[in-house]
DNA sequence: AATAAAAGTGAGTGATTACTCACTTCGAAA
DNA sequence: TTTCGAAGTGAGTAATCACTCACTTTTATT
């Protein structure tokens, strides 16, 4: 209850909510998570969140109007964060090489993803039915994001830290391990036993220098 | 429309169909694949398919054996020729060095991705609901793969061409970043140019030497 | 040609869906 | 204490849902 509390504080700080929004807003996140968005019925969420069906319609036009509402200030907190937070970390006092940089990063989205799971289960089943939401993503992550990652590639390249592969490659290639690691993690064997220390480690070093030996 | 034909034809190859459930199969994988099983009618998959509504109850009971009749035979003729077929490729008519058996796993496993698409997007979306599809999944692909993959990198660390990192570890590397290719390829931005030749070597590459510079 | 089983039909079923609206309760400002 | 907008309610609605069933058509076997 207190934890899911921070949940929401964190994803709509700036709103004022009453009680019973939060209720709803939980129960939907919940419901949502757990069977779908499109399986999921609006009485349902009304049930879990303890409030008449109206109050829902009452703050919220429509069911999808609930869903984006939901998702939309996570794409711009949880991705978002990774330029402003991360890529200062970069730039105001940077890392002096690639490898510490990747274990920052890999710790801090661990972090978030590991807060944020129920949501982010929710935008990784709707983006592919929901253009609405394939938009705003692509909008925030794809674009800003991703530019940024090409900055902060480039910027090792130029070290001479990163092989010179087009920073697009680079980045995929980067990201695919990571999320890789992290979905694994959470999503798909969560009840397995994790050393995350290690598990990083070896992420780090896998980016670095592959599996292959010299 | 001969594509599709030989998409069904893969997939119940020993099943006798007739003429309209082939049309209804075809109008399922599509709109489950478009807009997902939930959000799917049955009225509307006859609509597509030509069909009265009552002749998909006819050949399924409920629209869940639909879906069910649809992912099973994927799952045991897509994961399981990943054994078979490119396992006793290492086996029968071994790969001499690693780089050899990766750039072949990848492209063999970006033709099946690429055929299969439609119907490997339903999968992807109904595993977290489906506790069935799940465990189906979890018996024929996680296990049984998981455990011949592990002994092909046991095979390759002996040989002393891959660095000592438990394989489950390895496994889970190497996955990442052929499943990031092919989803980046396939499902993220299957409108960008690719050129398939050269982001398979720089993807072999990467698993072997990562991105660092020596 | 006769027959039976399988395939196909479509109107009809009760249940559930997202959403509405006339109404009540609440809380803060005047 | 009065007042007024926002919050909350729950019975009601038309539409849609998955599914049924009595019936017709097709197909294969003799």
């Amino acid at each position: 209850m207190v934890e899911e509390e921070i949940l929401l504080q964190q994803l709509f700080e700036e709103e004022k909510l009453t009680d019973k929004q939060k209720k709803i807003l939980l129960a939907a996140i919940d419901t949502f998570s757990e069977k779908g968005y499109a399986a999921t019925s609006t009485s349902e969420i009304a049930k879990k969140a303890g409030v008449a069906e109206g109050t829902i319609f009452r703050h919220y036009k429509t069911k999808k109007e609930l869903l984006v509402s939901i998702v939309t200030p996570l794409i711009s907190k949880v991705f978002g964060p990774f330029i402003v937070k991360d890529f200062h970390k970069v730039l105001d006092q940077p890392f002096e090489n690639a490898e510490d940089f990747l274990r920052a990063t890999i710790e801090n989205r661990r972090e978030v993803f590991k807060k944020l799971l129920p949501v982010i289960k929710i935008i990784m089943q709707e983006i592919p039915f929901q253009p609405e939401l394939r938009e705003q993503f692509v909008e925030q992550v794809a674009k800003k994001t991703y530019e940024r990652i090409l900055v902060v590639i480039q910027d090792y390249q130029d070290k001479g830290q990163i092989i010179d592969m087009p920073p697009a490659s680079v980045a995929r290639l980067a990201v695919s391990s990571i999320f890789g690691y992290l979905i694994s993690r959470y999503i798909f064997f969560p009840e397995s036993e994790w050393d995350d220390e290690i598990e990083t480690e070896r992420t780090v070093h896998f980016i670095l220098h592959g599996i292959g030996k010299k």
